[in-house]
DNA sequence: TAGATTGTTAATCGATTAACAATC
DNA sequence: TAGATTGTTAATCGATTAACAATC
Protein backbone atom coordinates (compact mmCIF):
# COMPACT_ATOMS: atom_id res chain seq x y z
CA UNK A 1 0.00 0.00 0.00
CA UNK A 2 1.57 3.03 -1.47
CA UNK A 3 1.17 6.42 0.53
CA UNK A 4 1.21 9.11 -1.79
CA UNK A 5 1.23 12.46 1.10
CA UNK A 6 -1.91 12.22 3.14
CA UNK A 7 -2.38 15.73 4.62
CA UNK A 8 -2.35 15.15 8.70
CA UNK A 9 -5.50 17.04 9.09
CA UNK A 10 -6.76 13.48 7.35
CA UNK A 11 -5.03 11.64 9.41
CA UNK A 12 -6.62 12.96 12.65
CA UNK A 13 -9.64 12.62 11.05
CA UNK A 14 -9.19 8.44 10.42
CA UNK A 15 -9.15 7.54 14.08
CA UNK A 16 -12.72 9.30 14.81
CA UNK A 17 -14.01 7.36 11.60
CA UNK A 18 -12.92 4.43 13.12
CA UNK A 19 -14.14 4.94 16.51
CA UNK A 20 -17.69 5.75 15.33
CA UNK A 21 -17.93 3.00 12.57
CA UNK A 22 -17.04 0.75 15.41
CA UNK A 23 -19.56 2.03 17.39
CA UNK A 24 -22.00 1.04 14.45
CA UNK A 25 -21.08 -1.89 13.77
CA UNK A 26 -21.81 -3.14 17.39
CA UNK A 27 -24.99 -1.64 17.04
CA UNK A 28 -25.82 -3.61 13.90
CA UNK A 29 -25.73 -0.69 11.48
CA UNK A 30 -24.64 -2.37 8.17
CA UNK A 31 -24.65 0.58 5.91
CA UNK A 32 -23.76 4.38 6.33
CA UNK A 33 -24.23 7.26 3.75
CA UNK A 34 -21.08 9.73 3.73
CA UNK A 35 -23.90 12.31 5.29
CA UNK A 36 -25.33 10.20 8.33
CA UNK A 37 -21.56 9.40 8.96
CA UNK A 38 -20.93 12.98 8.67
CA UNK A 39 -23.36 14.37 10.46
CA UNK A 40 -22.48 11.90 13.72
CA UNK A 41 -19.05 13.70 13.74
CA UNK A 42 -19.97 17.04 12.68
CA UNK A 43 -18.34 17.02 9.32
CA UNK A 44 -19.54 17.47 5.79
CA UNK A 45 -20.30 14.57 3.78
CA UNK A 46 -18.15 15.99 1.23
CA UNK A 47 -15.00 15.98 3.66
CA UNK A 48 -15.50 12.57 4.18
CA UNK A 49 -15.95 11.15 0.57
CA UNK A 50 -12.56 13.66 -0.21
CA UNK A 51 -10.97 11.78 2.93
CA UNK A 52 -11.88 8.25 1.83
CA UNK A 53 -11.03 8.57 -1.66
CA UNK A 54 -7.24 9.00 -0.48
CA UNK A 55 -7.42 5.58 -0.17
CA UNK A 56 -9.36 3.72 -2.61
CA UNK A 57 -13.16 4.41 -3.40
CA UNK A 58 -14.49 2.47 -0.49
CA UNK A 59 -18.41 3.10 -1.39
CA UNK A 60 -21.18 2.54 -3.92
CA UNK A 61 -23.06 4.85 -5.63
CA UNK A 62 -26.96 4.66 -4.58
CA UNK A 63 -25.76 2.71 -1.20
CA UNK A 64 -23.32 4.34 0.64
CA UNK A 65 -20.35 2.50 2.78
CA UNK A 66 -20.80 -1.26 4.18
CA UNK A 67 -20.06 -0.71 7.86
CA UNK A 68 -18.13 -3.86 8.33
CA UNK A 69 -15.68 -3.46 5.40
CA UNK A 70 -15.21 0.30 5.81
CA UNK A 71 -14.03 -0.02 9.27
CA UNK A 72 -11.96 -2.93 8.11
CA UNK A 73 -10.20 -0.50 5.59
CA UNK A 74 -10.33 1.69 8.06
CA UNK A 75 -8.39 -0.33 10.49
CA UNK A 76 -5.52 -1.18 7.84
CA UNK A 77 -4.95 1.73 6.90
CA UNK A 78 -4.04 2.82 10.47
CA UNK A 79 -1.85 0.10 10.54
CA UNK A 80 -4.32 -2.19 13.52
CA UNK A 81 -3.82 -5.15 11.82
CA UNK A 82 0.35 -5.44 12.26
CA UNK A 83 0.65 -6.49 15.54
CA UNK A 84 2.57 -3.79 16.98
CA UNK A 85 3.54 -4.15 20.38
CA UNK A 86 4.05 -1.47 23.05
CA UNK A 87 6.03 -0.79 26.75
CA UNK A 88 5.39 1.30 29.47
CA UNK A 89 8.15 3.07 30.72
CA UNK A 90 7.58 4.87 34.10
CA UNK A 91 4.61 2.41 36.25
CA UNK A 92 3.85 5.48 37.97
CA UNK A 93 -0.14 6.79 38.46
CA UNK A 94 -0.31 7.23 34.64
CA UNK A 95 1.44 4.56 33.33
CA UNK A 96 -0.24 2.42 36.13
CA UNK A 97 -4.07 4.09 34.38
CA UNK A 98 -2.77 3.28 31.15
CA UNK A 99 -2.16 -0.60 32.10
CA UNK A 100 -5.57 -0.40 33.70
CA UNK A 101 -8.12 0.94 31.97
CA UNK A 102 -6.65 1.94 28.49
CA UNK A 103 -7.76 -0.74 25.94
CA UNK A 104 -3.95 -1.31 24.17
CA UNK A 105 -5.60 -4.27 22.13
CA UNK A 106 -8.84 -2.51 21.09
CA UNK A 107 -6.12 -0.14 19.28
CA UNK A 108 -3.97 -2.60 17.81
CA UNK A 109 -1.49 -2.83 20.21
CA UNK A 110 -0.14 -5.16 22.39
CA UNK A 111 1.57 -4.45 25.83
CA UNK A 112 4.12 -6.38 26.82
CA UNK A 113 5.39 -4.72 29.69
CA UNK A 114 6.11 -1.72 32.31
CA UNK A 115 9.52 -0.56 33.56
CA UNK A 116 9.67 1.10 36.82
CA UNK A 117 13.19 2.14 39.27
CA UNK A 118 10.29 1.43 42.21
CA UNK A 119 11.36 -0.94 44.41
CA UNK A 120 7.43 -1.55 45.60
CA UNK A 121 6.50 -1.74 41.90
CA UNK A 122 9.32 -4.20 40.59
CA UNK A 123 8.25 -7.83 40.03
CA UNK A 124 4.86 -6.93 40.15
CA UNK A 125 2.35 -7.29 37.91
CA UNK A 126 -0.50 -4.74 36.99
CA UNK A 127 -3.83 -5.74 34.92
CA UNK A 128 -1.58 -8.42 34.16
CA UNK A 129 1.24 -7.09 32.99
CA UNK A 130 4.59 -7.75 34.61
CA UNK A 131 6.82 -4.41 35.99
CA UNK A 132 10.39 -5.06 35.20
CA UNK A 133 13.14 -2.95 36.36
CA UNK A 134 14.34 -0.32 34.21
CA UNK A 135 18.04 -2.00 33.79
CA UNK A 136 16.36 -5.24 32.09
CA UNK A 137 14.83 -3.06 28.91
CA UNK A 138 17.59 -3.70 26.82
CA UNK A 139 17.41 -7.58 27.90
CA UNK A 140 13.49 -7.56 27.00
CA UNK A 141 13.83 -5.71 24.02
CA UNK A 142 16.71 -8.48 22.28
CA UNK A 143 13.90 -11.03 23.20
CA UNK A 144 10.60 -8.97 22.20
CA UNK A 145 10.53 -6.63 19.29
CA UNK A 146 9.02 -3.21 20.52
CA UNK A 147 7.14 -0.87 18.65
CA UNK A 148 6.26 1.97 20.46
CA UNK A 149 7.31 2.84 23.80
CA UNK A 150 4.94 4.75 26.20
CA UNK A 151 6.89 7.51 27.83
CA UNK A 152 5.11 7.92 31.07
CA UNK A 153 8.50 8.56 33.33
CA UNK A 154 8.89 11.93 35.09
CA UNK A 155 10.06 14.78 32.50
CA UNK A 156 13.92 14.75 34.22
CA UNK A 157 14.37 11.13 32.72
CA UNK A 158 12.57 11.68 29.25
CA UNK A 159 15.47 12.09 27.16
CA UNK A 160 17.37 9.18 28.77
CA UNK A 161 14.58 7.09 28.52
CA UNK A 162 13.78 7.94 25.05
CA UNK A 163 17.45 7.55 23.86
CA UNK A 164 17.43 4.22 25.05
CA UNK A 165 14.51 3.24 22.84
CA UNK A 166 15.08 4.74 20.19
CA UNK A 167 18.61 2.73 20.35
CA UNK A 168 16.37 -0.19 20.55
CA UNK A 169 14.58 0.18 17.49
CA UNK A 170 11.64 1.47 18.25
CA UNK A 171 9.45 2.62 15.76
CA UNK A 172 8.08 5.13 17.79
CA UNK A 173 7.25 7.07 21.40
CA UNK A 174 4.16 7.83 22.52
CA UNK A 175 5.05 11.22 24.97
CA UNK A 176 3.02 11.99 27.72
CA UNK A 177 5.97 14.09 29.39
CA UNK A 178 6.39 17.60 28.82
CA UNK A 179 9.62 17.28 27.40
CA UNK A 180 10.38 18.35 24.06
CA UNK A 181 12.26 15.12 22.21
CA UNK A 182 14.68 15.96 19.45
CA UNK A 183 14.99 12.11 17.59
CA UNK A 184 17.99 12.73 14.99
CA UNK A 185 16.76 9.35 13.79
CA UNK A 186 13.98 11.18 11.15
CA UNK A 187 12.07 7.43 10.82
CA UNK A 188 11.19 7.44 14.50
CA UNK A 189 7.79 9.07 15.08
CA UNK A 190 7.24 10.32 17.96
CA UNK A 191 3.13 11.37 19.16
CA UNK A 192 2.85 13.29 22.38
CA UNK A 193 0.05 14.50 24.72
CA UNK A 194 0.67 17.26 26.18
CA UNK A 195 -2.05 17.89 29.34
CA UNK A 196 -0.99 21.74 30.05
CA UNK A 197 -1.67 22.80 26.34
CA UNK A 198 -5.25 21.22 26.10
CA UNK A 199 -6.17 22.88 29.44
CA UNK A 200 -4.73 26.05 28.70
CA UNK A 201 -6.85 25.90 25.60
CA UNK A 202 -9.47 25.26 27.40
CA UNK A 203 -8.80 27.76 29.90
CA UNK A 204 -9.04 30.69 26.82
CA UNK A 205 -12.58 29.29 25.89
CA UNK A 206 -13.69 30.17 29.07
CA UNK A 207 -12.26 32.84 29.83
CA UNK A 208 -13.72 34.72 26.31
CA UNK A 209 -15.24 37.67 26.91
CA UNK B 1 -10.67 42.35 25.70
CA UNK B 2 -13.19 41.99 22.98
CA UNK B 3 -11.67 39.03 20.97
CA UNK B 4 -13.18 38.97 17.15
CA UNK B 5 -12.90 35.80 16.26
CA UNK B 6 -9.22 34.09 16.46
CA UNK B 7 -8.66 30.78 14.59
CA UNK B 8 -8.75 27.67 16.68
CA UNK B 9 -5.23 27.08 14.79
CA UNK B 10 -3.68 30.24 16.66
CA UNK B 11 -5.12 29.01 19.71
CA UNK B 12 -3.71 25.76 19.90
CA UNK B 13 -0.61 27.72 19.22
CA UNK B 14 -0.64 30.18 22.11
CA UNK B 15 0.04 27.69 24.96
CA UNK B 16 3.31 26.48 23.03
CA UNK B 17 4.52 30.41 22.94
CA UNK B 18 3.62 30.66 26.23
CA UNK B 19 5.34 27.36 27.61
CA UNK B 20 8.73 28.59 25.49
CA UNK B 21 8.34 31.63 26.67
CA UNK B 22 8.33 30.68 30.26
CA UNK B 23 11.14 28.24 29.41
CA UNK B 24 13.05 31.45 28.39
CA UNK B 25 12.27 33.82 30.93
CA UNK B 26 13.57 30.97 33.58
CA UNK B 27 16.82 31.08 31.62
CA UNK B 28 16.95 34.97 32.11
CA UNK B 29 16.58 35.61 28.85
CA UNK B 30 15.61 39.07 28.44
CA UNK B 31 14.64 39.43 24.57
CA UNK B 32 13.42 37.18 21.68
CA UNK B 33 12.72 37.98 18.33
CA UNK B 34 9.93 36.16 15.87
CA UNK B 35 12.73 34.61 13.88
CA UNK B 36 14.37 32.59 16.62
CA UNK B 37 11.23 32.18 18.97
CA UNK B 38 10.24 30.52 15.41
CA UNK B 39 13.17 28.69 14.86
CA UNK B 40 12.49 27.10 18.27
CA UNK B 41 9.30 26.30 17.66
CA UNK B 42 9.16 25.39 14.36
CA UNK B 43 7.51 27.95 13.35
CA UNK B 44 8.02 30.80 10.49
CA UNK B 45 8.57 34.16 12.04
CA UNK B 46 5.78 35.24 10.01
CA UNK B 47 3.39 33.00 11.24
CA UNK B 48 4.62 33.91 15.05
CA UNK B 49 4.39 37.81 14.23
CA UNK B 50 0.80 37.12 12.40
CA UNK B 51 -0.47 34.92 15.52
CA UNK B 52 0.46 37.80 18.11
CA UNK B 53 -0.81 40.50 16.02
CA UNK B 54 -4.01 38.86 16.43
CA UNK B 55 -4.06 40.41 20.03
CA UNK B 56 -2.23 43.47 19.40
CA UNK B 57 1.28 45.07 19.06
CA UNK B 58 3.75 43.46 21.18
CA UNK B 59 7.16 43.75 20.10
CA UNK B 60 8.85 46.52 19.02
CA UNK B 61 10.90 47.34 15.21
CA UNK B 62 14.34 46.28 16.15
CA UNK B 63 14.35 44.45 18.72
CA UNK B 64 12.17 41.97 19.08
CA UNK B 65 10.18 41.02 21.83
CA UNK B 66 10.67 41.48 25.78
CA UNK B 67 10.05 37.76 27.07
CA UNK B 68 8.91 38.47 30.42
CA UNK B 69 6.23 40.96 28.90
CA UNK B 70 5.11 38.80 26.06
CA UNK B 71 4.61 35.79 28.15
CA UNK B 72 2.53 38.21 30.59
CA UNK B 73 0.25 39.03 27.68
CA UNK B 74 -0.40 35.91 26.34
CA UNK B 75 -1.39 34.35 30.39
CA UNK B 76 -3.71 37.32 30.00
CA UNK B 77 -5.16 36.27 26.84
CA UNK B 78 -5.05 32.62 27.87
CA UNK B 79 -7.02 33.44 30.99
CA UNK B 80 -4.38 32.59 33.54
CA UNK B 81 -4.88 35.39 35.54
CA UNK B 82 -9.20 34.90 35.90
CA UNK B 83 -8.62 32.43 38.96
CA UNK B 84 -10.20 29.88 37.30
CA UNK B 85 -11.03 26.58 39.51
CA UNK B 86 -10.80 23.33 38.99
CA UNK B 87 -12.73 19.91 40.45
CA UNK B 88 -11.68 16.41 39.81
CA UNK B 89 -14.77 14.01 38.60
CA UNK B 90 -13.32 10.17 39.34
CA UNK B 91 -10.26 9.68 41.75
CA UNK B 92 -8.94 6.77 39.84
CA UNK B 93 -5.30 6.21 38.36
CA UNK B 94 -5.98 8.67 36.06
CA UNK B 95 -7.12 11.12 38.26
CA UNK B 96 -4.46 10.49 40.86
CA UNK B 97 -2.34 10.73 38.42
CA UNK B 98 -3.64 14.64 37.65
CA UNK B 99 -3.43 15.31 41.29
CA UNK B 100 -0.36 14.30 42.16
CA UNK B 101 1.54 15.48 38.70
CA UNK B 102 -0.14 18.03 37.13
CA UNK B 103 0.37 21.42 37.73
CA UNK B 104 -2.51 22.61 37.71
CA UNK B 105 -1.39 26.19 39.25
CA UNK B 106 0.82 26.67 36.69
CA UNK B 107 -1.55 26.10 34.11
CA UNK B 108 -4.10 29.07 35.88
CA UNK B 109 -6.17 26.63 37.96
CA UNK B 110 -6.59 26.01 40.99
CA UNK B 111 -7.83 22.32 42.22
CA UNK B 112 -10.47 22.18 45.14
CA UNK B 113 -10.97 18.84 45.68
CA UNK B 114 -11.57 15.41 43.94
CA UNK B 115 -14.73 13.46 44.14
CA UNK B 116 -15.22 9.57 43.84
CA UNK B 117 -17.17 6.84 45.52
CA UNK B 118 -14.95 4.47 46.14
CA UNK B 119 -14.75 4.22 50.39
CA UNK B 120 -11.72 3.46 50.41
CA UNK B 121 -10.66 6.78 48.74
CA UNK B 122 -13.35 9.07 50.06
CA UNK B 123 -11.62 10.89 53.28
CA UNK B 124 -8.77 10.77 52.26
CA UNK B 125 -5.83 13.47 50.89
CA UNK B 126 -4.13 12.65 47.67
CA UNK B 127 -1.43 15.52 47.18
CA UNK B 128 -2.83 17.71 49.56
CA UNK B 129 -6.15 17.61 47.87
CA UNK B 130 -9.25 16.12 49.50
CA UNK B 131 -11.16 13.41 48.12
CA UNK B 132 -14.68 13.61 48.36
CA UNK B 133 -17.83 11.54 48.47
CA UNK B 134 -19.53 11.81 44.71
CA UNK B 135 -22.82 13.03 46.68
CA UNK B 136 -21.24 15.82 48.48
CA UNK B 137 -20.37 17.18 45.26
CA UNK B 138 -23.89 19.58 44.35
CA UNK B 139 -23.03 20.63 48.75
CA UNK B 140 -19.31 22.06 47.74
CA UNK B 141 -20.21 23.83 44.43
CA UNK B 142 -22.76 26.11 46.55
CA UNK B 143 -19.92 27.02 48.66
CA UNK B 144 -17.07 27.17 46.31
CA UNK B 145 -17.67 28.22 42.79
CA UNK B 146 -15.86 25.72 39.86
CA UNK B 147 -15.24 26.73 36.91
CA UNK B 148 -14.42 23.34 35.26
CA UNK B 149 -14.77 19.72 35.93
CA UNK B 150 -12.00 17.22 35.33
CA UNK B 151 -13.86 14.35 33.83
CA UNK B 152 -12.11 11.23 34.79
CA UNK B 153 -14.80 8.73 35.94
CA UNK B 154 -15.36 5.97 33.73
CA UNK B 155 -17.52 5.84 30.56
CA UNK B 156 -20.55 4.54 31.89
CA UNK B 157 -20.96 7.82 34.31
CA UNK B 158 -19.55 10.30 32.02
CA UNK B 159 -22.86 11.52 30.74
CA UNK B 160 -24.11 11.61 33.87
CA UNK B 161 -21.59 13.65 35.56
CA UNK B 162 -21.10 15.57 33.08
CA UNK B 163 -24.85 16.61 33.27
CA UNK B 164 -24.56 17.47 37.12
CA UNK B 165 -21.20 19.78 36.27
CA UNK B 166 -23.02 21.79 33.83
CA UNK B 167 -26.42 22.13 35.87
CA UNK B 168 -23.71 23.26 38.94
CA UNK B 169 -23.15 26.11 36.29
CA UNK B 170 -19.38 25.39 35.44
CA UNK B 171 -18.40 26.79 32.46
CA UNK B 172 -15.82 23.96 30.89
CA UNK B 173 -15.60 20.30 31.02
CA UNK B 174 -11.99 18.76 30.71
CA UNK B 175 -13.19 15.60 29.37
CA UNK B 176 -10.86 12.43 29.52
CA UNK B 177 -13.50 9.73 28.78
CA UNK B 178 -14.26 8.37 25.44
CA UNK B 179 -17.37 9.23 26.31
CA UNK B 180 -18.82 11.81 23.20
CA UNK B 181 -20.29 14.44 25.19
CA UNK B 182 -23.55 17.02 23.90
CA UNK B 183 -23.92 20.06 26.31
CA UNK B 184 -27.28 21.72 25.20
CA UNK B 185 -25.65 25.01 26.67
CA UNK B 186 -23.42 26.76 23.82
CA UNK B 187 -21.53 28.61 26.65
CA UNK B 188 -20.20 25.47 28.36
CA UNK B 189 -16.91 24.41 26.67
CA UNK B 190 -15.11 20.70 26.42
CA UNK B 191 -12.18 20.28 25.37
CA UNK B 192 -11.11 16.38 25.12
CA UNK B 193 -8.27 14.51 25.54
CA UNK B 194 -8.72 11.15 23.84
CA UNK B 195 -5.74 8.76 24.19
CA UNK B 196 -7.00 6.42 21.31
CA UNK B 197 -7.33 8.86 18.62
CA UNK B 198 -3.36 9.70 19.14
CA UNK B 199 -2.49 5.93 19.54
CA UNK B 200 -4.16 5.31 16.20
CA UNK B 201 -2.33 8.44 14.92
CA UNK B 202 0.88 7.14 15.89
CA UNK B 203 0.07 3.41 14.77
CA UNK B 204 -0.24 4.97 11.18
CA UNK B 205 2.51 7.08 11.18
CA UNK B 206 4.77 3.99 11.92
CA UNK B 207 2.83 2.07 9.72
CA UNK B 208 3.49 3.52 6.17
CA UNK B 209 4.53 1.78 3.24
C1' DT C 1 -36.77 2.27 -13.76
C1' DA C 2 -36.17 6.15 -10.32
C1' DG C 3 -33.92 7.55 -6.28
C1' DA C 4 -29.84 7.66 -3.85
C1' DT C 5 -25.22 8.30 -3.27
C1' DT C 6 -20.63 7.83 -4.72
C1' DG C 7 -15.87 9.67 -6.48
C1' DT C 8 -13.97 13.53 -8.50
C1' DT C 9 -13.44 18.01 -10.43
C1' DA C 10 -14.03 22.85 -9.72
C1' DA C 11 -14.94 26.72 -6.60
C1' DT C 12 -14.43 28.68 -2.31
C1' DC C 13 -12.61 29.56 1.82
C1' DG C 14 -9.07 30.01 5.28
C1' DA C 15 -4.42 29.70 6.82
C1' DT C 16 0.44 30.25 5.96
C1' DT C 17 4.22 32.56 3.88
C1' DA C 18 6.50 36.36 1.64
C1' DA C 19 7.46 41.04 1.12
C1' DC C 20 8.23 45.55 2.67
C1' DA C 21 7.39 50.13 4.54
C1' DA C 22 7.73 51.86 9.12
C1' DT C 23 10.64 52.62 12.83
C1' DC C 24 13.17 51.41 17.01
C1' DT D 1 23.24 56.58 11.79
C1' DA D 2 22.82 51.68 10.11
C1' DG D 3 21.07 47.28 11.15
C1' DA D 4 17.43 44.75 12.86
C1' DT D 5 12.89 43.54 13.31
C1' DT D 6 8.22 44.61 13.73
C1' DG D 7 3.09 44.81 12.04
C1' DT D 8 0.56 44.48 8.04
C1' DT D 9 -0.68 43.90 3.31
C1' DA D 10 -0.43 40.92 -0.62
C1' DA D 11 0.58 36.40 -2.59
C1' DT D 12 0.56 31.68 -2.15
C1' DC D 13 -0.68 27.50 -0.64
C1' DG D 14 -3.67 23.98 1.21
C1' DA D 15 -7.95 22.37 2.94
C1' DT D 16 -12.90 22.36 2.79
C1' DT D 17 -17.15 22.67 0.38
C1' DA D 18 -20.10 22.52 -3.64
C1' DA D 19 -21.52 20.57 -7.79
C1' DC D 20 -22.42 16.92 -10.81
C1' DA D 21 -21.73 13.12 -14.03
C1' DA D 22 -21.50 8.24 -13.26
C1' DT D 23 -23.86 4.37 -11.68
C1' DC D 24 -25.59 1.13 -8.26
Amino acid sequence: MKKNHISPAVIRRLPRYYRRLTDMQQAGIERISSRSLGESLDLTASQIRQDLSCFGGFGQQGYGYNVESLRAEIAQILGLDRGHTAVIMGAGKLGQALMESFHFTLNGFRLLAAFDVDPNLVGTTIADIPVLHNDQLEQFAAEHPISIGVLTVPKAAAVETADRLVNLGVRGIWNFTTQKLSISDPSVKVEKIHFGDSLLTLSYMISEE
